[in-house]
DNA sequence: ACCAATGATATGCGAGTGCTTATGATAAGC
DNA sequence: GCTTATCATAAGCACTCGCATATCATTGGT
C-alpha cells in the first residue's frame, strides 16, 4: 500500500486493477476447455440455481439478454446446459446445467481458484478471511446499493 | 457469502461484480466534473509522478498509448494537465498536472470516495482494514505474478 | 554513416458491449 | 375481448478496446 498521507486509492482502481489480471489469467484455462467466459460465467449461475426464464438469467449475471443467447446456444450444442419449454409458460424456457456442464465447470474452476489460492496466499495468514468475507459482503450488493440510488 | 460447502466463488467473479457498480457509481460524478474515465485515470496517475513520456504513461495504467493520445489532448485543452517538450530527448513529452487539475482531481476522488467509504461501512469494523491492506497488495501485482506467466 | 529502436500520432480491423427496435407468440390485467 | 406486458430472437447503431500498421522525427548502437 503505497498511499501517501493517509490517503488510499480509489477502490474502483484498485479493484479494477486485480480483474484485469484476474480475467487474464482465466483466459487460457477457458480457451483450452472451449468454454466463454460468459459460457463460463452461465454454468457457474445455473450450477447454482436452475432459471425460469432466459431474460431472468441474463438478469442475474448482468448480461445483455439479446446477447446472452448465442452463448446459450453454443453451451447447448455442447451439451452443458438445457433449455426446456416451461409447461407453465409456453413462451419460456426453463435452464439447467447438464451433468457435462457441471464437469466441464468443475474442471476450470479448480483450475482458476488453484491460481487464485496461490494469490491470496500471498496474503498475510490474518488478512485471507477478513478479505473473503468482506469481498463477499460487498460483492452480493446490487448495483443501486453501490450507487446509493 | 452463500458458498455452498465450504466453497467460495471466484475471486474474479466476486470482484468483477464489485467493480461493475463501483465504476457505474464514478460515472455520474466523472459526468458531473466533465472529466472522462481514463482522463481520471490519468490525473490520478500524473498526480502521483509526473511522466516522462506518454508511452509510459499509459504502461503505468494499463493504457493503449495510441489511443490514449485524444485524453491527453482533452486534458491538455482543459487545462488539466501539461506537455511540455523534453530537452533531453526530442521525441518525448513531460506530462504533468496542472494545479487546475490537481483540484478537479481531489474534488472527484472525495465525491468517489465518500461513497466507497459508505460501502466500507458496512462491514464489521474488524475486516475493513485487512480488506484494505489485502486488497492493496494484491492490486499491485503485476499482471504476469497474477497470470503466473 | 547506417540501421534498429523509440516517441508521438493517426487510423484500420475485429470483437465486444449497451441500448434500442422489431417480430411473433403468449400471458396477464381490466 | 381488448390492451398491455413479457418471452425469445435477431439485428442495427454507436462506442470502446486490443492490436496492428504506418509515418516522420529522433535517439541509440555498431
Amino acid at each position: 500500500m503505497t498511499a501517501a498521507e493517509g490517503e488510499r486509492p480509489d477502490l474502483a482502481a484498485m479493484l479494477g486493477q486485480l480483474v484485469r489480471g484476474l480475467i487474464a489469467a482465466e483466459r487460457p484455462v477457458l480457451a483450452a476447455h472451449g468454454v466463454s467466459m460468459w459460457g463460463y460465467v452461465v454454468l457457474n449461475a445455473l450450477e447454482r440455481c436452475p432459471a425460469s426464464t432466459q431474460a431472468a438469467l441474463a438478469k442475474e449475471i448482468g448480461a445483455d439478454k439479446t446477447r446472452i443467447i448465442g452463448t446459450l446456444d453454443e453451451l447447448q450444442e455442447a451439451g452443458l446446459i438445457a433449455r426446456e419449454p416451461d409447461p407453465a409458460d409456453r413462451r419460456a424456457r426453463l435452464l439447467h446445467i447438464t451433468g457435462s456442464g457441471r464437469a466441464l465447470r468443475a474442471a476450470v474452476r479448480d483450475r482458476i481458484q488453484a491460481n487464485e489460492n496461490r494469490l491470496l496466499a500471498l496474503l498475510p495468514a490474518g488478512q485471507r478471511q477478513p478479505f473473503l468475507r468482506a469481498l463477499g459482503t460487498l460483492s452480493e450488493l446490487s448495483e443501486d446499493e453501490i450507487t446509493g440510488r
